[in-house]
RNA sequence: GGACAGGUGGCAGAGUGGUUGAAUGUACCGCACUCGAAAUGCGGAGACCCUUCACGGGGUUCGUGGGUUCGAAUCCCACCCUGUCCGCCA
């Protein structure tokens, strides 16, 4: 979320930043929501106006009646009643102003930092040469992993389409006991030699969270939900129809018969609960009358989400900064536009798991952090011996709440490319302003939003992939990396059961 | 999931319609006393927003969102959360 009053002080830099990440509108954007904010303003400087003329004649009210002097009070009382209606049509007007104003800008991407490269996409991204680390292994007709995991007799696609459909898996034996190895390792690794501590996380999170790390509300057919319709909430709703509409519809002196209201109100709540399915949640959230938007969870489609929405609405010391939690977690992902792409195999699903990296740091840590950051993710893969470059990815090829972000690649034989496993993204202040959360220096006082970072310290299930292809070995069996086997109770290959 | 109780400033905790943005304690900052600290005394201090070149002025904020009223921490409605008991359950 950017901060309107930057926005108003620096519209060029931001004009300029939406440009960049490839936005023709940018000139219009800022046009938009420009105009929201001055209209806003405007209608505050005089809504306060009459809210002090108020408060003060309340308050000579209050004077009057404690003088027992009635019939002041009461000329007093008739000289603001006129007010009252004006106020409220004043706050009502504020009310949806501000909301307008806030989901035009909840909608706009991060800006990119200035030593981000430009580009539309990813054939734009440019090789951070000094990280990159190994060399590609030798192995003669690399086969895929998907294929050596069915070998195995230990990957199993169709079972897994049986029971939930395309994109899940079921591992079983050595490969399951791999995921499990690999999430703990990672866990150690970040926890013991680069100071996370370690959370297991919510993995059920409410709208609010996603708002704050920027997957609401422009994403949210990426993600997974509980369908919140549950009979009680068709109660209410129906309810609170009857309520707000019985005047209009005449029940009390009835033009219009019962029976017809009844009708009129469940086939408005059935499509209510439809709307409500279709439409983004955000734009009635918290806005709308209560009981009718119900509560629903989501499946979190990283540990982002809840990692870093650990600090939400807080105010944080600094001497408590930077704040660094690294968690273990499943992640689901409804992906509804990568269909088609990497069908087969392990590499796109709607369910894997990952172990994620996030830190809390003031405005002039963040720089450091990230690079910290992705030292620690890609020293997992130094110690698994594993082929990878790194990338800074270009304006184009970023996500909606970075200003930079570094993706490791993993060289996997079997395919013949190197994949990414690893995204780390400095997000400045652009979550913190969405979750509402600062920082205070030593002496008290406050110091603005904090600088959030996120990474994968990797994906898991991509990790998984990478070793049986870099490690397949001749007869169809997988070497375990040295790092992995005290993990794995020894054990240094995997063989068919 | 049900019943009951509760959500007030960094923390604790008064306050049930009228100079209450909020007593009091504690933590915090400054000053005095002290060689210094502690104790004590005095003073200061929340957050967000609008407005002003500035000094300043104003608005909002007592879980959240609405409502009643000239006026709401206080009354009404809904929701969220916490605690206790009951139920259910890995």
């Amino acid at each position: 979320m950017h901060d309107i009053r930057d926005i108003r002080e620096n519209r060029q830099a931001f004009e300029r930043g939406l440009a960049r990440r490839g936005m023709a509108d940018s000139v219009k954007l800022a046009d938009d929501v420009l105009a929201r904010d001055k209209a806003l303003r405007e209608l505050l400087t005089r809504l306060q106006a009459e809210q002090a003329r108020r408060n003060d004649a309340s308050k000579l009210i209050g004077q009057a009646k404690a003088k027992k002097d009635e019939a002041g009070a009461a000329a007093l009382m008739a000289e603001v009643a006129g007010l009252k209606d004006s106020i409220q049509a004043g706050e009502q007007q504020q009310r949806e102003m501000e909301a307008g104003l806030r989901d035009a800008l909840a909608v706009i991407p991060n800006i990119p930092a200035d030593d981000v490269p430009d580009g539309a996409d990813e054939k734009a991204n440019v090789p951070v040469a000094e990280r990159a680390f190994g060399k590609k292994p030798e192995i003669e007709k690399p086969i895929q992993h998907f294929e050596l995991g069915e070998a195995l007799g230990q990957m199993d696609f169709e079972r897994a389409g049986k029971v939930s459909g395309a994109r899940f898996v079921y591992l079983k034996s050595d490969l399951a006991k791999l995921e499990r190895a690999l999430g703990a390792f990672m866990l150690d690794v970040h926890s013991n030699e680069f100071g996370y501590t370690e959370v297991s996380p919510p993995l059920l999170v409410r709208d609010a969270a996603f708002f704050g790390t920027g997957q609401l509300p422009k994403f949210e057919d990426d993600l997974f939900f509980t369908d919140p319709r549950t009979s009680e909430w068709e109660e209410n709703t129906k309810k609170w129809i009857y309520e707000t509409t019985r005047d209009s519809l005449g029940a009390g002196s009835d033009p219009v018969p019962m029976a017809r209201v009844k009708t009129i109100i469940e086939s408005v709540a059935k499509s209510a609960s439809e709307v409500f399915m279709l439409e983004n949640t955000f734009a009635t959230f918290d806005r709308a009358q209560p009981g009718f938007v119900p509560l629903r969870h989501g499946l979190i489609p990283t540990a982002e989400v809840p990692l870093t929405n650990y600090v939400s609405d807080e105010i944080l010391n600094e001497a408590e900064l930077p704040l660094r939690m690294t968690a273990f977690t499943p992640c689901f992902r409804a992906e509804a536009g990568a269909a088609g792409k990497d069908t087969r195999g392990m590499i796109r699903m709607h369910q894997f798991s990952k172990v994620e990296l996030v830190s809390i740091t003031t405005p002039e840590q963040s720089g450091a952090e990230h690079e910290r950051m992705t030292d620690a993710a890609q020293a997992i893969l130094k110690k698994l011996d594993l082929c990878h470059r790194v990338v800074t990815l270009c304006t184009g090829d970023m996500g909606f709440s970075a200003q930079k972000t570094y993706d490791i690649e993993v060289w996997l034989p079997g395919q013949g490319a190197f994949r990414e496993i690893s995204s780390c993204s400095n997000c400045g202040p652009f979550q913190a302003r969405r979750m509402n959360t600062r920082y205070r220096g030593a002496d008290g006082k406050g110091k603005g939003p904090v600088h959030t970072l996120n990474g994968s310290g990797l994906a898991v299930g991509r990790t998984l992939v990478a070793i049986l292809e870099n490690y397949q070995q001749p007869d169809g069996s997988i070497a375990i990396p040295a790092a992995l086997q005290p993990y794995l109770g020894g054990k240094t290959k995997i063989t068919k059961a």
